[in-house]
DNA sequence: AAGACGATCCTG
DNA sequence: AGGATCGTCTTT
């Protein structure tokens, strides 16, 4: 029997998404396996990427395949693979048109975007995922963190000013 | 059709 | 410090 809590509603996530970003850290991402196993999961670092005038957002690049679903409302999961191996979550943020996301970058015990996409099993098939009517992905409330930590965003490095020092990357304290 | 390059991680 | 590994995008 699976105890849904608040489940993070479509409002959420069509705001800014530096806002959400550190609003996500502490939240609960629970992830139903193949085969039934439920676990959740607690927001520990996440990342800001803002639209096409971003330059480290991959939205910079314009609609692609790859890019479509940043284009759509808040609310859906974005998902790419990195070097051949890793699948990377984000969630896309904002308006229709704002080509936004938060990438999660760290869930407790699971520190590292490759390390935490490998440990939920992520693919392909959850690019374009509902948040609001998945069955096994979602996003529940929980208390704000009383502490965070923003820096520079990482591995962008290639995007320059202003965009490389943004201070988009957000960790609760003590990670 | 072919080449370059990653929002990373692991090993030596 | 360097290799793994492959989809996406750019260039021919």
């Amino acid at each position: 029997m699976i105890s849904e809590n608040s489940r993070l509603g479509a409002d959420f996530f069509r705001r800014d998404a530096v806002v959400i970003a550190h609003e996500l850290l502490g939240k609960k991402l629970v992830r139903v396996f193949p085969g039934g196993q439920t676990k959740g999961y607690r927001i520990t670092e996440t990342e800001a990427y803002c639209g096409q005038e971003d330059l480290a957002c991959h939205a910079s690049k314009g609609l692609t395949k790859r890019t479509a679903v940043m284009f759509e409302p808040g609310g859906l999961v974005y998902v790419y693979l990195i070097y051949g191996q890793y699948w990377m979550l984000n969630f896309v943020t904002g308006v229709a048109g704002d080509a936004s996301a938060v990438l999660i970058r760290g869930l407790e015990g699971f520190d590292g975007p490759g390390k935490l996409g490998r440990e939920l099993q992520l693919d392909g098939s959850f690019y374009g995922e509902n948040l609001q009517t998945s069955t096994r992905l979602w996003l529940e409330n929980a208390p704000p963190v009383p502490e965070y930590h923003s820096s520079p965003r990482i591995g962008i490095h290639y995007s320059g000013e202003p965009w490389s020092s943004k201070p988009w990357r957000f960790s609760v304290q003590g990670q």
